[in-house]
DNA sequence: GAACTCACG
DNA sequence: ACGTACGTGAGTTCT
């Protein structure tokens, strides 16, 4: 919406600040269709550039204010300093756009026709009969009734046919299984090959999609119509989805992740010894936990014992419990609860953080990141155990997610700048939330790959961060094979 | 429009 | 005793 809005021919003259309007004109808005209403700061443009820059300054300087009043609901959004001067980079990505290869997913489109259309006569076979596979009221019948499969979870209408529970049930049928392998190709159908080519702008020939930051609670920010923050990066058709983001010829496709961007945040703000001499030593943080948690040297840690203490730091980050693990890595709970222990005793400076936090978080109302972005946690003063326990997750969870939002949009205005300055054909098309995606120029890319890496690794420095940030490469043609 | 499911970091 | 990992957006079905 907004980008069809910046991308009007009638608008393109005007000003950046009044862009930034605009854009304040969303971000104030009330709901999710109503988005780009104009509110009354949105009708300000004097018509006068120096007088709407003006205003904009302004604005600016107002905005924690003019948002804490309208936003108003026992939700306080502050805003840092970093927000503002990233309101015309997103409208500069917004404008960009990813150009799309139409064709290949048309293509791909009618392979995914034949294998939904192969499936469900199998699937109806397998059932005695047809149904309609995407409804997951029809499925359950069919599993629970029909099949006298044994049921293993409720929803609040009915019984649950998720992919965990399918999972599950596929021991005792083959079903389950068929209908996992159906979903996720209709999935991948309806969301992103039937869909994204519909959104290709005629004149552009680009998908545009709008980036929001007001939306999510940690400051990260989201993507909408079409979301570009979701597309598909597993298995065989999501990879070739991936193949369709392409650039035009002449350029490349530039890939730029944090690696590990939240255990290091993790390691910054708990200043855990054992996590910072990890990173200033440029080891696997994964290798690491499992010798701590397992107990063993490097050259005794199986594969699995590696992604379980992966698992355990993912767990870590969003506020574990003994459950949520073991549900997670399909092993005995009292066994996840080990694991815990014993990451809490070899990382004991991470479970004070996490002490902190939450401490924190009930005292003041909220919890603060790295620049100060709040965060107002309310469930912390619920009266029900249950609530308070998500208000707690949440206190983990905020400052590090919220941090590393931080990070990389400190890290798109300095790239930008640079960009501006010293490689102005230079692109930035996209971020997710890790990673930022570039379209260059053949001729630039070398220099584009050091200045990326070189100005997103310096905002660890820049903001006194107590670990090195490191930052993976990828180039190709398409997302797929530039993605890192 | 709610509920369910599932795509991503 | 109880529910159970953080943050998003979108398509489909059904009320």
């Amino acid at each position: 919406m907004i980008a069809d809005y910046l991308l009007n021919p009638n608008r393109r003259d005007h000003s950046l600040d009044t862009i930034m309007l605009e854009r304040l004109g969303e971000r104030l808005g009330s709901g999710k269709q109503e988005k780009a209403q104009p509110q009354s700061l949105f009708e300000v443009d004097t018509g006068s550039r120096e007088e709407t820059a003006e205003a904009a300054a302004a604005l600016a300087k107002l905005e924690p204010i003019l948002i804490e009043r309208l936003t108003d609901q026992g939700s306080v959004k502050l805003f840092t300093d970093v927000e503002m001067p990233l309101v015309p980079i997103l409208a500069d990505i917004e404008r960009n756009g990813f150009l799309l290869d139409v064709d290949g997913l048309h293509e791909l489109s009618k392979e995914l026709e034949r294998d939904l259309d192969q499936m469900m006569a199998s699937i109806a076979a397998l059932a005695g009969g047809e149904f309609n596979i995407n409804s997951p009221k029809q499925l359950a019948t069919v599993l629970f009734e029909k099949l006298g499969l044994k049921p293993l979870r409720k929803t609040k209408t009915g019984y649950s046919t998720d992919e965990d529970t399918l999972t599950q049930l596929a021991t005792q049928h083959e079903l389950p299984n068929q209908i996992l392998t159906y979903r996720s190709l209709s999935k991948l159908k309806s969301t992103y090959v039937d869909a994204l080519p519909e959104l290709v702008h005629p004149e552009t020939k680009r998908l545009h999609t709008s980036l929001n930051q007001t939306v999510a609670a940690t400051g990260r920010l989201s993507s909408t119509d079409p979301n570009l923050q979701n597309i598909p990066v597993k298995g065989d058709y999501g990879l070739r989805i991936r193949e369709a983001f392409v650039v035009p010829k002449g350029h490349e496709l530039l890939c730029a992740d944090y690696s590990q961007i939240e255990p290091r945040i993790l390691a910054h703000l708990s200043q855990d010894p054992r996590l910072l001499s990890v990173f200033a030593k440029g080891e696997d943080i994964h290798m690491a936990t499992a010798m701590e948690i397992f107990g063993l040297p490097s050259s005794q840690i199986t594969r699995d014992m590696r992604r379980a203490a992966k698992t355990v730091v993912f767990g870590i980050v969003y506020g574990i419990s003994p459950f949520g693990l073991s549900q997670n890595l399909g092993v005995p709970q009292a066994e996840s609860k080990k694991y815990i222990d014993t990451f809490f005793e070899r990382f004991a400076a991470v479970r004070a953080l996490m002490d902190r936090n939450i401490a924190e978080g009930r005292e003041k109302g909220y919890t603060t990141t790295i620049l100060g972005r709040r965060r107002p946690i309310p469930e912390l003063q619920s009266g029900d155990p249950a609530q308070r326990g998500v208000g707690e997750r949440m206190a983990v969870n905020s400052p590090i997610q919220g941090s590393a939002a931080d990070l990389i949009k400190v890290a798109m205005i300095n790239v930008h700048k640079k960009l501006h300055e010293e490689l102005p054909h230079v692109k930035m098309i996209l971020q997710v939330h890790d990673e930022l995606i570039f379209e260059v120029p053949d001729h630039d890319l070398e220099e584009a790959k050091r200045l990326v890496k070189q100005e997103m690794e310096g905002v660890g420095k820049q903001l006194g961060l107590s670990v090195p940030l490191k930052v993976d490469l990828g180039v190709g043609k398409n997302w797929r094979v530039a993605h890192p």
